[in-house]
DNA sequence: TAGATTGTTAATCGATTAACAATC
DNA sequence: TAGATTGTTAATCGATTAACAATC
């Protein structure tokens, strides 16, 4: 089970829609799914679906397709929505408090334990179950608690410092929202939220199709 | 100059990069640079640079590579960072409110015009310069001023009908940060922020490389 | 059983990388 | 001029799509 060849990034970003698709099917009542009918709800095709999906392991059955409700919990086991992540947030401006108060994540398998930030006016703030930490506690959480993610949400000029930081405290998950790509020397994994690129993205997109205005 | 051949994603998807980067080397004071020190700085091909920008143009020159400043220039006028794309928001809850303080759209050629909500606790409230407005103002908003682009901040359940709205209106951009495929009638070009794809993606990868805990 | 649909192999397509002639 | 580095063509690699035998 464990994988034969490595799962290709490509593959593993398609997942989280399957997620959330799979998810609605469950919650519509649907029981069970062709490749073809997902493939037509998801705009993808059948053939990538089944070919994602085989990357995993064989959770269909000829001539019927598939078990929405066992498929989705298939899914939910490889993102690892049951395994239990743990986060911290560090910077409590309005990003972070938008993150604390993001009823998603939980549901996905993330629990934030721990927000932190430098400016007095926010320390002690209360923001869903979580009272805002000062950034001088912030190592001995990180001893005391199992922290498996770091969300970063800190000014663009303190952002390499404070991520060098979380590596060398062991944090192994950087959920990074600065504007730059990280360089850390460490053992770490950092997902990117590069919103103003997304942004340009967006521009370029509509500068192409509409025109110079 | 126009598109001989479309331009693919992928390529678009760096072009933010490109423009970060000879950002950063012009703020330091460097005047040119050839493919191969920027590949190494970036972390990807020389020739993939290459290819890149001449999708759009001969942007360099032989045996001396290319001027930062003037390269900087053409890939931001190639994002339409001179256009002076017109933004709304809507929803003022945490994020809303992190968009219309995120000081980095301004520089990329994106403004704030107007900031919406329903809730009578926001409305009024002045954010950065701009005033809350209540949702039933809208309409005559967009209709009274240019709106390129719509920042979907709204509920989950709530996301659909604003989308449509929006659409009817006029507006070409939406930015939607609501976890759904937005499924449109009308001709908009729509990019997703989906927070919580990209930080199932960054479990998933904790999971792959430290196991299960 | 017959029909449907998977799992999987093969074909195609597109994107990345390599190579090198052109030229500054 | 000689050296460096682009622009661009060709080769490779990987991802997507098509096809179909296996099988429920």
């Amino acid at each position: 089970m464990e994988d034969k060849r490595k799962v290709s990034i490509a593959v593993v970003k398609r997942l989280p829609r399957y997620y959330r698709y799979l998810y609605d099917l469950l919650k519509i009542g649907i029981t069970r799914i062709s490749s073809k009918e997902l493939s037509e709800r998801m705009g993808i095709t059948a053939s990538q679906i089944r070919q994602d999906l085989n990357c995993f392991g064989g959770f269909g059955q000829q001539g019927y397709g598939y078990n929405v409700e066992s498929l989705f919990n298939e899914i939910a086991n490889i993102l690892g929505v049951n395994e239990k992540f743990n986060t911290i947030i560090i910077g409590a401006g309005n990003m972070g408090q938008a993150l604390a108060n993001y009823s998603n994540f939980e549901k996905r398998g993330f629990r934030h334990v721990g927000i932190f930030d430098v400016n007095p006016n926010v320390i002690g703030k209360k923001i869903n179950n979580l009272t805002v930490m000062h950034m001088n506690e912030l190592d001995e959480f990180v001893k005391k608690n199992k922290v498996d993610i770091a969300m970063i949400t800190v000014p663009y000029d303190q952002t390499p410092v404070v991520a060098e930081k979380l590596v060398e405290l062991g944090i192994k998950g950087l959920w990074n929202f600065s504007p730059m790509d990280l360089k850390l020397s460490g053992d770490v994994i950092v997902e990117n939220v590069h919103l103003s690129d997304s942004l340009m993205v967006l521009g370029y997109k509509l500068k192409e199709k509409y025109g110079r205005k």
